[in-house]
DNA sequence: ATATAATGTTAGCCGAAGCTAACATTGAAG
DNA sequence: CTTCAATGTTAGCTTCGGCTAACATTATAT
């Protein structure tokens, strides 16, 4: 099983990746507020585990599998962050302080029913769900809800 | 700051001796599945912080300060069981397992603002809600609800 | 009252995930 | 094309929270 540290890191590239166009570890060291001799020992982790490929002194990119890892982890911030901030109203801050760690937390059936529950509870019902046929998700609660 | 570890400590304690009236190495290894020198080790640690009482091969007892923390974790385990299982709708293990670990991820202001959601949702309006006042908080969700 | 079982502790190890200091590689500017 | 700054890596240390093996203490049963 991956560690909650592992995740993050995942989480982390990916976004940089979108972000940048590349993964760098001086990125990913201020990213997550952390040496870069931790980052390097964390990349190396994980393409032991082949979720990162790199070679020495070259490119970092995640493989599909960790790109998966990372999608999910995006997701369940999101998702966590709606229920947070839009159904029990805490602020923006707090919320997205405590779904950084939520979102490292819940199991993918807490976060499947979660997110159909904040679509319940959200007012969207089938007709005016808000749903992006594009990217296959809601856009309010970023997942997939098609049960 | 406390560690997740640590609170649990003190949690597995303090059930301990509500069940047992006394507290053990032993019990505390067999409930968290743990050796006993690492429970040693642990107290001792507990010790420093001023959250357990004891001398070598003496009684182990909380401090005030560490009872007040388990109790918390506790309240935190309750209400969050209560959203998983009633409001989510996850089946009792499931519900159980996740809350563990909700229990010690959740700050205060969450557990609180989720303790009034399930209130709210649950239909426990003023009048009817399920408040106990000899233990001055709700049967449901086991939490204060003053404010 | 003592032998033995149960309980608790000490010593020393391990892995995970951080850190700093020192070194290696890469790349950009002149 | 060389030099120097930026970037990345290695080596080795620390803390936390586990572990086992061995030892110490306490409690029980005859």
């Amino acid at each position: 099983m991956i560690s909650k540290s592992q995740e993050e890191y995942l989480k982390t590239m990916y976004v940089l990746k979108i972000k940048n166009g590349e993964i760098r570890v001086t990125d990913i060291a201020e990213s997550l507020n952390i040496s870069k001799p931790s980052v390097t020992k964390a990349i190396n982790n994980l393409k032991g585990l082949d979720l990162v490929n790199n070679k020495t002194y070259g490119k970092i990119e995640l493989t599909d599998k960790g790109a998966d890892i990372a999608k999910k982890v995006l997701e369940a911030y999101d998702i966590s962050y709606v229920f947070l901030k839009d159904v029990l109203g805490l602020d923006k801050e707090k919320a997205r302080k405590e779904a950084e760690k939520l979102k490292l937390t819940m199991e993918d059936y807490t976060l499947n029913s979660l997110a159909k529950y904040v679509h319940k509870v959200l007012n969207l019902s089938e007709l005016n769900c808000n749903y992006d046929i594009a990217q296959e998700r809601c856009r309010t609660c970023k997942r997939r809800v098609n049960d």
